[in-house]
DNA sequence: AGAAGTTACGAAACCGTTTTCGTGTTGATA
DNA sequence: TATCAACACGAAAACGGTTTCGTAACTTCT
């Protein structure tokens, strides 16, 4: 086991200083011809590498940016963990990821790990139980410190930061629209406890669409399920109790189990009843029928904040100091892919 | 923006030498009472961290561990991550994710990213190229340098090191034999390419099955897919074709699809025709009928790598040194998650 | 030949810790 | 009272780089 050398290793066995050796390995021209050559080729020879920790220090800067993500066996986190990833990577940047199990105890513990220099700046979707009881003080003081962050999906006012999100709302009403204008009437909402923003939004869109095609709103319409356990007994009366034409469902997983329930039921879809979920993953493409959906555009969303938050980051190393900071939202277009559930 | 506080400042503010904040902040005995409790007071005050990257450097030893994956959107390597990162965030240690993309050129050079100081040790399955190839040379190198290598899943003989897979065979084999136990004679192997270290001993199952229940091998009923690309005339024709009355498929998608297809060739499932998978995913639970599939139980494989790999770096660092090397390889029992594609 | 400017390199500081070792002060002991 | 621990702390080295600055040796110019 060869250990790995060092700037020192070089420096003794050419019987030169350290500096010497660092500058004619960066080509400094304070360095002469036969001494760089000298160096680099011995340096080839012996595949020598710079320590990336000793340049972190030396920097205060580490080329690493912390993920935290409520749940990595997600179709739609994993999407945009991949956006993440690639542009990162491509920049010359590593990522560290997190997960918070929807808990806001690992969230904070994660991102004080994280922020004790492993990262230049975090990325993340805040976990249902930081959603739910409103406290953002770990965010804040992380942005205290400098170190930038950038919120997706799941966000909140409550932070001043940049932020990448889908027009949820706005999507959610043209779902709902486009089953109205199929001529369907009694529109149910498969949604989860609305400390969610997003099922917040889509619910919001889900009115909004009934308001301005003058229909309803029926309470009674509306299905909250939990968001970790599916109890089918309760979908399964819902479908059997409510005159229900069409589905629109927060997520992809809830409208695949809505949808073969009322299937059991003998309803066909989507004659009798048309389905619509939330995020294009592998079940909407292979249910049966397959499942007309609201793709998020994940991967876009990765890259896109990505983007944004190694930009902040690089800003900040040449500080000009007086410029003031600004922070911005960039709202992913969301698109509906129309599948089977909702057309033959 | 306050900056983060340092050993230096508190010194100077305190008056005292840095070594002595140090010490008093780790509770050493070579401080007096007042002093710890001044330094400790004023430190909690200042909600002074130790900076990481100084530790690091300090200790040659990140608690980063690097996971080179071919792919994070895909339920099997995802189930993997999530056992990975909680084991070893349980023990302190970050997880270092980079995503190959089934290509060569990118797990070389993230390899090598990642292996200047970055992270500890890997835990990694092979991409599709690489297994292609045949060119583990990165892999030697780190492991010449010291780097602890773990390898899981997409695994190889040629290289020395730790391992985790599942019974492949073995299984395969098991769930051959199931369906022919139930009376069918014409079963189908839907395969990849057989550069994959794991359909290749899923085909080795498949076939031993047959041979232990005397039935003959024909060829012509083994499909072989692309890894990435569905064909579905292909999958079409196949079951138009020959005549069968069971398949094994080597993943989730592959089953859902060819059970989608041949549905809609009238066949019933699974009456006519029975379906088997690989990869306990959303996939197969809400598909219609459900699919019985193999359980890889990736999150326990995710945990064993983290452990295996966290020993061996933990190992290292009191290096008796006379210690020989000596590596593991351990199987996770695969288990058949019996669903209705296989009995009603 | 002396002044001035180049060239090519080394010493040392620095990033933020930890840790070894040295030392001045105290109190106890012979 | 001289000796010796014990105590409490500081100086400095080390981890592996980068960078600033100083300077010896050599050129060039007048």
């Amino acid at each position: 086991m060869k250990k790995k050398i060092t700037l020192k290793h070089i420096a003794r066995e050419l019987e030169v200083s350290v500096s010497t050796v660092s500058k004619a390995l960066r080509n400094s021209d304070e360095i002469g011809r036969d001494t760089k050559e000298k160096v680099q080729a011995f340096a080839r020879l012996y595949n020598y590498k710079p320590n990336n920790i000793a340049i972190s220090l030396k920097n205060k800067q580490t080329k690493n940016i912390g993920v935290i993500i409520p749940n990595i066996v997600h179709h739609f986190f994993t999407t945009v963990f991949r956006g993440i990833e690639k542009y990162a990577s491509d920049k010359g940047y590593n990522v560290i990821v997190c997960v918070s199990d929807e808990s806001f105890d690992k969230e904070v513990i994660n991102m004080e790990m994280l922020a004790n220099g492993s990262v230049d700046g975090f990325i993340m979707a805040l976990s249902g139980s930081t959603q739910r009881q409103n406290d953002f003080n770990h965010l804040r003081e992380v942005i205290e410190q400098g170190i930038p962050i950038v919120l997706f999906d799941r966000v909140t006012d409550q932070i001043n930061c940049d932020k990448v999100i889908i027009n949820d709302r706005e999507i959610a009403h043209k779902a709902v629209s486009k089953m109205i204008a199929q001529g369907r009437r009694h529109i149910a909402l498969v949604t989860n406890e609305n400390y969610f923003n997003v099922s917040e939004e889509r619910a919001q869109g889900y009115k909004d669409a009934l308001v301005a095609e003058g229909l309803e709103l029926d309470e009674n319409l509306i299905l909250t399920l939990a968001y970790d356990e599916i109890d089918e007994d309760l979908i399964l009366d819902f479908f059997k109790r409510e005159q229900i034409d069409a589905a629109l469902c927060v997520n992809e997983i809830f409208a695949v189990c809505c949808m073969g329930i009322a299937q059991k039921l003998g309803f066909k879809v989507p004659e009798d009843i048309a389905f619509v979920g939330f995020t294009d993953g592998i079940l909407s493409r292979h249910s049966r029928p397959s499942l007309t959906t609201v793709a998020q555009h994940g991967e876009q969303m990765g890259e896109m904040a990505a983007k944004m938050l190694i930009e902040k980051v690089e800003r900040e190393i040449n500080e000009d100091d007086d410029e003031q900071e600004s922070y911005q939202t960039k709202v992913i277009e969301a698109t509906i892919v129309e599948r089977n559930s909702t057309v033959n």
